[in-house]
DNA sequence: TGTACATCAGTGAACGCGCGTTCACTGATGTAC
DNA sequence: TGTACATCAGTGAACGCGCGTTCACTGATGTAC
């Protein structure tokens, strides 16, 4: 009974020979189905405990495994919470990379309108993972170096629309008109040359401020902020609304 | 031995007969004293451990009581929480409001700063308690109805700014160009006659925009989203920064 | 194709721990007369 | 002021639970010859 999962898996490859995989690639497979398997069980466990009351043995009990199964898979509690916000970082990035790139280059305040809500929709659909990388962290948790790369995705994007509109000579006039600190300003610009291209420290401000600003409205509508504020009905229009008006402000 | 921190707070008042408080105040004093200190050890925890770390028995443990003693201040872990939100909620509120009364009423510009700052400062200082507040709601608890009222301390004061701002005429030409939808523009206005004051859709919508954005910074600083980007000396100039356009867009 | 050995996935028991909450109790403090 | 009773704070044992992680083990799958 507890060992079905596993050779029902196998069951389905008897026989069949792969193209490449050899038959260490059967047993690599089935290994790469049964950690997407835990992966998934996981998120579905932080979807409704939230992250912290992410448990591997209630993870176990669900795969009908041994508790200590799990750690044929991941050396710990905490590489599978790495696996996980890993992946979280991911799929946003993918779903908000897939969007924005059906725009059309030159159409600037879709491009960012587009990004908006891509972040947005993948938010109010994965409210718990959203949390996992977005909310307050985990506790006793420090993010490692894996997660450095993913977590830039969705900045990346959002930096590549600014870096085209100051090619085409749309932000140029538009950055907003107070003046930005020298220090900071330097600081701008060097983050600007390390990623290749080149923005006016005004306008970098400008696009930080709002990218928070993207979120700190998401988290308000998801961490029940808007409450009393504003009906749900209403909250992708605000959203939109605040997204357009962030957008003229960056002269898109 | 267990026993000490009890009859120490006893031994304190002895003999002494307080004005109006009778021999029954004296035991609500030490009972008072003491919610605060079962209070503050578990603020403590959570500023080490996170909300959802927080132990009746390792707060019990620290102030040498039985775990079961917690149970004669607070009727379950959940209550201890709940106060503790409220708390929370109860000094930022009152922090924002201390700073933003001493301003010149007319300086709207340096009102909405003092604001934004006064957030931000208590938020660094106290960043386990703002993470309570304002990060991922901890899974499994549903804020009761206590919490509404404290929560609303600081967008009152928001929100009374920019009343005064309509009532002096200085922001009524300022609101961002973007049309708002007819329905949004309904609720908004229900809204602020609902607060007392009138303001047009517009500026509340910008409003409410800005004061999100204002807690999308702060967390973006405190769960370490700018890490790799603005270095930590730089950050109150971008945060400054940043609130001085949303002041300047307001119309302050 | 068949055999011998190495690798790997999964088991189940155990270790040592911490948790929230309940309960019957003791002894000190407060109250009414 | 003194006494009898009621209230209250705090105790310590117990219930029932779940957790992460380790370990020696079994049996199936994969590999080399």
């Amino acid at each position: 009974m507890s060992s079905d999962l596993g050779s029902g898996h196998r069951g389905r490859n008897t026989g069949r020979v792969n193209d490449t995989t050899t038959a260490g690639g059967v047993r690599a497979r089935v290994r790469a189905e049964l950690t997407e398997a835990i992966k998934t069980t996981a998120r579905a466990h932080i979807a409704s405990e939230g992250a912290s009351g992410l448990s591997l043995r209630a993870v176990a009990r669900e795969l009908k495994m041994a508790s200590s199964a799990i750690y044929r898979y991941f050396p710990s509690r905490e590489a599978l919470l790495t696996a996980l916000i890993v992946d979280a970082y991911d799929t946003l990035g993918a779903q908000v990379e897939e969007a924005e790139a059906t725009c059309n280059r030159d159409d600037f305040e879709d491009r960012w309108l587009t990004v908006a809500h891509a972040v947005r929709d993948w938010a109010l659909e994965n409210p718990n993972e959203y949390a996992l990388i977005y909310g307050s962290p985990v506790p006793g948790y420090a993010a490692p170096e894996d997660t450095v790369g993913p977590a830039t995705r969705v900045p990346v994007v959002m930096f590549r629309l600014l870096a085209d509109m100051v090619e085409a000579g749309v932000a140029v006039a538009a950055p907003d008109p107070i003046v930005v600190d020298e220090v900071l300003a330097a600081e701008f610009e060097s983050v600007a040359s390390a990623a290749g291209v080149s923005a006016p420290p005004g306008l970098v401000a400008s696009g930080m401020a709002s990218w928070a600003q993207t979120f700190g409205l998401i988290s308000f509508e998801l961490f029940g902020h808007l409450e009393n504020v504003v009906t749900p009905q209403n909250r992708r229009v605000f959203f939109d609304h605040a997204m357009r008006a962030a957008a003229a402000r960056l002269g898109a």
